[in-house]
DNA sequence: CACCATGTTCCTTG
DNA sequence: CCAAGGAACATGGT
């Protein structure tokens, strides 16, 4: 469920539960998510140390950390793939069925779990040197934005999904955006014009603001239930559907009537990913 | 059994 | 070398 939006609000509500919390404990059991850092290398480094600020960049979860010996601030990065989520649970609690990483806070524990392992709980942090400007931050002009689309003759929709054009978008507030902004998912990036670059520019920010401001003001659900994942933390106790109803105006709409023209929105694949889109209000 | 799923990385192709 | 496209990763839901 992890887009930018969903990142920032479980940064917000897990900062300030973990702030200054030492570790006594690491257990990694799924390897794959720390990789490349090795388990050894991971429990060297983690056990006894203080955890600080928790940040997001693009999709990313930034943990600092500092260790009593040397003082140097250290960064350890979470990324939740696809399925992946983190909470606390109280320490005895059982362990869910695929928790990946457990961190030993005293009364509590730290759980990263994620079912496909797709995620990332890593010292790596390599992959944060190549994200573009963060969508909500001053280097997303839209002098930048014209820049970089005119260097592609990919499909708009494809591009969105290039962290290193912006980092944060995912497929879907790609699709979302690109229904505010009226444009074509299947435009070539370096064929759209100043003024529908700005529609998709303001498009962007206002989705993904609207997003994080919805998410918190919500009752939430971080460590999910035996519920549909749906699309989102996001479920309160009665249920998601009315929510994400009213918040996703496309994506996982095919086949219903579009909010504005009532035209049926059509589902289709780039990049082996589904494309929602309403064909009479985005035709270009 | 078939197809679908919020993401990233690696490999191949052109 | 670069851009673009697709498969792979792993598990579960429908």
């Amino acid at each position: 469920m992890p887009e930018l939006p969903e990142v920032e609000i479980l940064a917000r509500h897990l900062a300030p539960l973990i702030k200054n919390k030492r570790i006594h404990e690491v257990d990694v059991r799924r390897a794959r998510v720390i990789s490349p850092t090795s388990e050894q290398e991971l429990k060297q480094t983690l056990t006894g140390a203080k955890l600080g600020e928790l940040t997001r960049r693009g999709k990313y979860l930034l943990f600092a950390f500092t260790r009593s010996v040397k003082k140097t601030p250290c960064i350890l990065l979470g990324h939740l793939g696809m399925t992946g989520r983190m909470y606390l649970l109280p320490q005895e609690s059982p362990l869910p069925k695929h928790a990946a990483v457990v961190l030993s806070l005293g009364k509590e524990k730290f759980i990263f779990e994620d079912t496909r392992y797709f995620g990332r709980f890593t010292l790596d942090t390599s992959s944060i040197q190549n994200l573009g400007p963060e969508p909500l931050g001053p280097d997303f002009t839209i002098e930048y934005f014209t820049k970089a689309l005119k260097r592609s003759t990919q499909p708009i929709k494809v591009k969105l999904l290039d962290q290193a054009l912006v980092a944060g978008v995912g497929n879907i507030y790609a699709s979302e955006a690109l229904y505010r902004a009226g444009i074509s998912p299947r435009l070539a990036a370096n064929k759209i014009k100043p003024p529908q670059i700005k529609r998709l520019h303001e498009a962007i920010l206002e989705v993904l603001e609207q997003a994080i401001e919805t998410g918190s003001t919500l009752p939430l659900n971080f460590s999910g239930s035996g519920q549909k994942d749906g699309l989102f933390y996001y479920g309160s106790a009665q249920g998601v559907s009315d929510f994400d109803q009213e918040r996703l105006l496309v994506y996982d709409r095919e086949g219903h009537p579009c909010y504005k023209c009532g035209d049926k929105i059509k589902r289709f694949v780039q990049s082996a990913r589904s494309t929602f889109y309403c064909p009479r209000c985005q035709r270009h």
